[in-house]
Formats: C-alpha cells, sequence, structure tokens
DNA sequence: TTTTTTGTTCCATTATTAGTTAACTTTGAG
DNA sequence: CTCAAAGTTAACTAATAATGGAACAAAAAA
C-alpha cells in the first residue's frame, strides 16, 4: 500500500515572487490537487496497464488519462475514486486528521 | 481523527430500476463523491465553526459550503484540500489501498 | 415572542473539468 | 532501422463546479 502523505511545499519549486498569502496558499492548494495524477499514475503502473486500458475499464480516452497524469487536471472527487477504484481495483481511503 | 471508509452502497438507498452495470457504477461513484459534504460539516462542526467562518477563511461565501456539505456538489480535489485543510486546519490523508 | 444568527435555496455568470478526435512523439520489439 | 504500441498534446464541445448575491427558512438567543 503506497502512503502520499504530502506536505504543501512537496509541489513548489519556491520560484514565486511577491505574492499574498492567500493567492500562496491557492497556488500551493492547486499544486497538491495536480500531484494526484503522479499517484494515479503510480497505481496503473502497479496494476501493469496500459492507458488505454485504464481508459477502456472507465469510459474514457487514454488523452484524458494522460492530461490527469501529467498534472493539467483538478480532478473531481468522482474522477479520483472512478480512477483508482473502479479503474484499477484499488481502495481510496480517505482520512481526516 | 474521523475515519470514513466507505463502501458504495453506504451512499445508495437502493431504489433504483433496470439500470446497466456500468451506469450503476457510475452512480454509486458520484454518490460516494457526495458524500465527502458530510465529512466537512462534520469537521466544521468539530471545529465550531459557523458555514460563514469557513467560507472567510477560505475565500467563498456560506452559500457555497452550504451546497456542498448537502451534497449537492461532485468537488475539485483542490476544493477539498481548501475547505479542510486551509479552513479548518485539519490534515487530509489520502492512502491507496 | 421578537430579534439575530445561521443555514438553505435559487438564479445568473464565469471558469474549468469531462469527454472526444486527431495528429504527433516517444518507446520498445523485432 | 522499421514498425507498432504507448503516451502526449492541441482543439473543441458539453457539462458542471466555482462564484456571488439575494431572498427565504430554521435555529438560537435575547
Amino acid at each position: 500500500m503506497n502512503e502520499y502523505l504530502t506536505t504543501f511545499d512537496d509541489h513548489l519549486d519556491g520560484r514565486y515572487g511577491q505574492i499574498g498569502t492567500a493567492e500562496r496558499a491557492n497556488f500551493e492548494i492547486k499544486a497538491k490537487a495536480f500531484a494526484i495524477g503522479e499517484i494515479i499514475r503510480d497505481a496503473r503502473k502497479e496494476a501493469r496497464m496500459t492507458q488505454e486500458q485504464l481508459a477502456e475499464r472507465t469510459g474514457t480516452k487514454k488523452s484524458f488519462i494522460s492530461r490527469i497524469e501529467n498534472g493539467r487536471s483538478d480532478i473531481q472527487l468522482s474522477t479520483l475514486y472512478k480512477l483508482l477504484e473502479i479503474g484499477l481495483g484499488k481502495r481510496v481511503n480517505l482520512t481526516i486528521g
């Protein structure tokens, strides 16, 4: 079971200028959300599946999978569940600490 | 720490007619995604915060919080992080089993 | 009960994801 | 190298989340 405990800074490169804390927080939140792609790709590789196979199992296209895996989409919760649970047979466990 | 391990059926009422398995799976995924509202409301109550306070801390409006808590929105991942981590100071822990 | 606070719902607008196709690039086998 | 499989990207439409405001309802306080 892979664990993905992340801090905001995991997904930043430290190169922003003079922005407010609210704006920075928003940027960091987006970066964290986009990082889900890496997790999905890892899970797909682990399942030894191609993007096309995952797409077919979830009723979508490989281009859509690629976009997500490359961190270009802030996906909806239903998409997260669909890809990981239906597509890859994983169990998504969400805990609030 | 509250744990929200859910099965699809937790969020269904069992009253659907003759629909295919793909359609049913899709419906269940949606239901599961919508169920995040309950989790957010629990966390907010635990933090003794009003919807308006949570809205203010996350740069949004109480009407938006209400809609989510009542399971009327399939929110994006960034919204999940924004409300729980920035708004409520919780830690969202996502594990893939 | 009256007033205030908190929460819900509706409407309209904007922004972005979901979904798709096609062309292109990269990778891996043979 | 050549070919095929796998992955990436751009462009586009449709669906829907995000947002804001206002009116209303419910709950809590005075």
